[in-house]
DNA sequence: TGAAATGTTGGGGCG
DNA sequence: ACGCCCCAACATTTC
């Protein structure tokens, strides 16, 4: 009988985990395995908040592998020393993964398995994690995509019929000869607790994703293109940390998604689910991006942009901005429930992105680090897409003039201030009024409210209209230039 | 998945 | 009744 190494990445549940399957349906002998290696992902080693996750995903991993009668091992990197250590010990001829597209996972992964085939060692590989993998959509020209919709018809035209594998059965038992660290080893926790407020808002692990995913289709999802927008309201569905470690995939979702709205009733259903299953669209693209941009994780994809003058000597903006003291509410809320939960309404994240990048006039790689490194559902590729797209600077970006005014769209998108209120308590008592722009406030408002001002909340740190006017002359003044030389 | 500036239209107040 | 002005509401252009 083969003993297999089902080598864990980004993959961490049972269900719809081909190379899991594909291990357990030849009746291979199988070891669950995890490394730590961190060293591995260069200058974007998992923040915080993802190290949080990890943790207790893990944890949920091996509680569900031993349900099914196995465990998970965990060693630590390099991986590719962990694995022939592995191979020595357990006397396993295969190991299995499913891929991963990150710039140095990928080199890291070609490494080993020429490595593993060098020595005798047979390996494969799986898609798990995307509906379309970069390389299977290209242009009429055989060029990558650059533009999301064109992509994206492509990737419908493609196809993803498939349907998602069910989970694995009963799995053998892993010797108890072999060893694994003690998941505490992995140092993934922080030293001081600033984890509470991640600890009552998520539920982490593969059987909380599908929970998750059901509620969604149960419900929310009908509503979807209404209230997505609307950051008060619980119309988007959460998952997207648990999509990035892979406690769940793209086609699992997309497939039950697709089943709810063709069994639902209500009218306009299907129209919901595509709504939806075009923002996983938008996750696909950000992979193909990077995958045939590798370097516009720290690189803007758009040249013109190489030598921007961002401000690079706004370090109080910037902490301001980090800490949701800007005195902008709507942009102080985002980066308070962003600081206390690990997430940010999608809406808010273009919010406080453009602030960052078009009123501060800061590097989207400033922001671009902060929600690595604050964010459980940090991934490389969605958030340098993402950082680029608001900038200006990357694949079908938004143009330089796209700027939002935070006041506006705060009127617009979180009219009762509810948001607001939730996430800045100190401006509970101001009037709906006043709540996206309390500096306006008659000084009696204000006191009534027991929030004065620059005492209880800060004052604006920047003027809007001022620096729109500036960005907009900087931004057209260098494109100019760039053209010109 | 923007906002501000500028242009156009049409109803109502008024002499 | 009529022309004129004002301005809100909407449309278009510009950044």
């Amino acid at each position: 009988m083969t003993t297999t190494l089902v080598w864990f990445r980004s993959d961490l549940r049972l269900a719809d985990n081909p190379a899991l399957h594909d291990a357990v349906r030849r009746g291979d002998k199988v070891i669950p395995v995890f490394i730590w290696a961190p060293e591995e992902a260069g200058a974007w080693v998992p923040g915080g908040a993802s190290r949080w996750w990890l943790h207790h995903s893990l944890f949920a991993l091996d509680a569900t592998l031993r349900g099914h009668g196995s465990r998970l091992i965990l060693r630590r990197g390099p991986s590719r020393v962990a694995l022939e250590e592995l191979i020595t010990e357990t006397g396993a001829t295969r190991v299995v993964w499913n891929r991963c597209y990150q710039p140095l996972a990928l080199e890291r992964d070609r490494e080993i398995g020429t490595a593993l085939q060098d020595q005798g060692i047979e390996w494969a590989s799986f898609n798990a994690n995307l509906l379309v993998e970069p390389w299977q959509v290209r242009t009429r020209t055989g060029a990558p995509y650059r533009v999301f919709t064109p992509f994206w018809r492509a990737c419908r035209e493609l196809g993803w019929e498939e349907r998602p594998l069910p989970t694995v059965g009963e799995c053998a038992p892993v010797s108890p000869n072999i060893d694994s660290l003690d998941l505490g080893a992995f140092g993934l926790l922080p030293k001081v607790a600033w984890d509470s407020g991640l600890r009552v808002n998520w539920q982490v692990g593969e059987q909380a994703a599908l929970e998750r995913l059901q509620e969604f289709c149960d419900d929310a999802f009908v509503d979807y293109a209404g209230a997505r927008d609307y950051p008060s309201r619980p119309g988007t569905s959460r998952l997207s940390p648990h999509l990035h470690f892979g406690e769940i995939s793209p086609r699992q979702i997309a497939w039950a998604l697709m089943h709810a709205a063709h069994t639902s009733r209500v009218a306009g259903a299907v129209a919901a689910a595509e709504a939806y299953v075009r923002e996983l669209g938008w996750r696909e693209f950000a992979h193909h991006v990077l995958f045939h941009y590798p370097h516009t994780t720290d690189a803007p994809m758009d040249p013109r942009f190489a030598d921007f003058p961002w401000r690079a000597d706004a370090e109080e903006m910037l902490c301001a901005w980090q800490r949701g003291r800007t005195g902008y509410p709507i942009v102080d809320a985002g980066m308070r429930e962003l600081w206390q939960t690990g997430w940010m309404h999608n809406r808010v994240r273009m919010i406080t992105a453009s602030f960052l990048t078009k009123n501060a006039r800061l590097s989207w790689h400033r922001g671009a680090s902060w929600f690595w490194d604050t964010l459980v559902d940090a991934d490389l590729a969605n958030n340098s897409l993402g950082w680029q797209w608001v900038a200006g600077c990357g694949a079908d970006a938004a143009p330089y003039f796209r700027i939002f005014n935070p006041i506006l769209q705060s009127k617009k998108f979180d009219a009762a201030g509810a948001y607001i209120r939730r996430w800045l308590p100190e401006l509970d008592a101001l009037p709906d009024r006043w709540i996206h722009a309390p500096w306006e406030a008659p000084t009696t408002v204000q006191a009534e409210a027991k929030v004065v001002v620059g005492r209880d909340y800060p004052a604006p740190v920047l003027d809007l209209k001022a620096t729109r006017d500036e960005s907009l002359a900087v931004y057209r003044t260098h494109l100019q230039a760039v053209a010109n030389a």
